[in-house]
RNA sequence: GCGCCCAUAGACUAGCGGUUAGGUCACAGCCCUUUCAAGGCUGUAGCACGGGUUCAACUCCCGUUGGGCGCGCCA
């Protein structure tokens, strides 16, 4: 039994696309489950848009979404190299084949003639496609051609007869007919070959089994097939496993870009997405279980995880599911590792600055957190819950003030409270909250014209975490402190 | 223009001839509650349209419409 070969395939012309993180996911999870190997070639042919920043951030995306690779950029194995632009001569050397066989030929034509032919073809309303003009050129105009120094590419000669036909996990029987595809660039005047060529050399040579990608290379598929045939690959095309996924739209419905907001992995990393929620939502992208199982463990999404039940509709990417998505994984999250991945942010923020952080600041941060926990969606949330605790000082916003200490009577109350607070021999969640019940009840007010102004009187606002449990995080000293402040402040005005 | 693919609420989807069309996000209300959340409960909302096939169609077939993709010396 042949082993099984996967490989995410992206050109490092930008950053990891989250559709492309998709596809990625969907070939990862099928490997893993497996048990075969999962391989990451870099195609990188295309001479004026790859860039080796987008190498590093694709690698770098994919290293954070925890979706490691056997072979590739880092990792060898014995098919490589994993850079489509170090396998350029093999690439050469399958064109030659071609070429003595008689199944592919060389084209004269410039970029200009083509061009101008294709607009041609537009505007009469016929497909834009190359008409074969280089074909069957006799020897001596060849020669001629040759003579006057034009640059020549290699052109498939695709069969004019006959259709193409394969299984696809997802779409099931698809066929196509030969006729309506060209005479496509099999390798470019550079020397470099073209995706459809590369594509076919490389998952032959590197002995891929199952070709996982988006449902834009559909109608690439019939192109490659006849190539894969043409180099005398047909038993190995006839057990290579196809799934086009649907794929991933913006908001309106048209391809996911740019203007619709995030769509690069380390975005969403920056934005305090986690890198699990972010794998989540995007498995249920395209693909469901039976019982519509929203969350899954990785290791539970890599048993559940399988092609049939893949979808065949483009799915719209709903930034707002993902969000919530985040905010179970946070709840989720163990309080340790939680501070862990909240300390970049804190940090961004200038509440944190020492290096190392003391033990004790560090402690104080992590009771923060487990406060505000459940309510955090993303790690960029963190500093502002928590900003007001961590910091010596803190700010009375205007509506709080306006709302709960210009009551009559308040500043009263807070002083007397201050003052009484002192008295408490211990100054936990639970003797402050008994404290400020019995004050309530013995000033004959409900608890909220208490509780609400020792809130402010100690926060600044209105909202935040558990009142006296985090008056027990702020301390008895800072407390009274604060209230005192508080009772200064606007006692005067 | 030609070809291919797709079509269940605002979004992701389950369904695979007979269901009160199920789940999740979002939205609304109620409960819980010192605030904000979280949680619980309830609710609003869906099979694109038109023909067939069938005792019976969301489900099968054809067409229409709508959307996507491909037709590059881009991948």
């Amino acid at each position: 039994m042949q082993k099984v070969r996967l490989r995410f395939a992206p050109s490092p012309t930008g950053f990891l696309h989250i559709g492309g993180a998709r596809t990625a996911l969907f070939n990862w999870l099928f490997a893993r489950k497996a048990g075969g190997a999962f391989i990451l070639r870099i195609e990188d042919t295309d001479e004026v848009r790859s860039t080796e920043e987008s190498v590093s951030a694709i690698l770098r995306g994919m290293e954070w979404l925890g979706l490691n690779w056997d072979e590739g950029p880092g990792k060898d194995g014995n098919f490589g190299p994993y850079f489509q632009m170090e396998r350029l001569e093999l690439y050469k050397k399958y064109a030659e084949q071609l070429l003595q066989a008689g199944k592919a030929y060389r084209c004269y034509c410039t970029p200009e003639e083509l061009e101008a032919m294709r607009t041609r073809a537009m505007l009469a309303k016929r497909p834009p496609k190359y008409d074969g003009r280089c074909r069957d050129l006799p020897q001596t105009k060849r020669e001629e051609l040759e003579k006057s120094g034009r640059k020549t590419v290699i052109r498939f000669k695709t069969p004019t007869q006959g259709a193409t036909e394969f299984n696809d996990f997802v779409r099931g029987h698809v066929t196509f007919e030969n006729a309506l595809l060209d005479d496509f660039v099999l390798l470019k005047t550079s020397g470099i070959p073209t995706y459809q060529f590369a594509v076919v050399v490389d998952d032959y040579s590197m002995q891929i089994t199952h070709v996982i990608r988006g449902d834009d290379h559909l109608s690439n598929t019939p192109r490659q097939i006849l190539v894969f045939h043409a180099l005398g690959w047909g038993d190995f095309i006839r057990n290579l496993k196809f799934a086009h996924l649907s794929m991933i739209m913006g908001p309106d419905g048209s391809r996911l870009s740019k203007r619709h907001g995030a769509t690069s992995v380390d975005e969403y990393k920056n934005s305090g997405y986690l890198p699990e929620a972010v794998l989540n939502y995007l498995s249920l992208l395209g693909w469901s279980t039976e019982d519509s199982q929203q969350l899954f463990e990785k290791e539970e999404l890599i048993q559940k995880f399988s092609l049939e039940r893949c979808g065949k509709s483009a799915a719209i990417f709903d930034p707002q599911k993902l969000l919530w998505m985040n905010g179970e994984y946070i709840r989720k999250s163990k309080i340790g590792e939680l501070v862990q991945k909240s300390l970049p942010f804190l940090k961004s923020a200038g509440l944190v600055s020492e290096d190392p952080i003391p033990q004790k600041k560090l402690d104080l941060i992590q009771s923060c957190i487990a406060l505000e926990q459940e309510k955090i969606k993303l790690l960029t949330d963190v500093p502002k819950l928590i900003d007001f605790l961590i910091e010596e000082d803190f700010k009375w916003d205007e509506k709080a003030v306006e709302k709960v200490l210009k009551t009559p009577g308040v500043l009263g109350l807070l002083a007397e409270i201050a003052e009484r607070f002192k008295t408490l021999a211990e100054f936990t969640a639970a003797s402050t909250e008994k404290f400020c019940k019995d004050f309530a009840l013995e000033k004959g007010v409900k608890n909220s014209a208490i509780f609400h102004p020792v809130r402010v009187s100690t926060s600044g606002r209105t909202q935040g975490p558990s009142l006296f449990h985090y008056l027990e995080v702020l301390g008895k000293e800072k407390s009274i402190a604060r209230i005192l402040k508080t009772y200064k402040q606007f006692s005067t005005t």
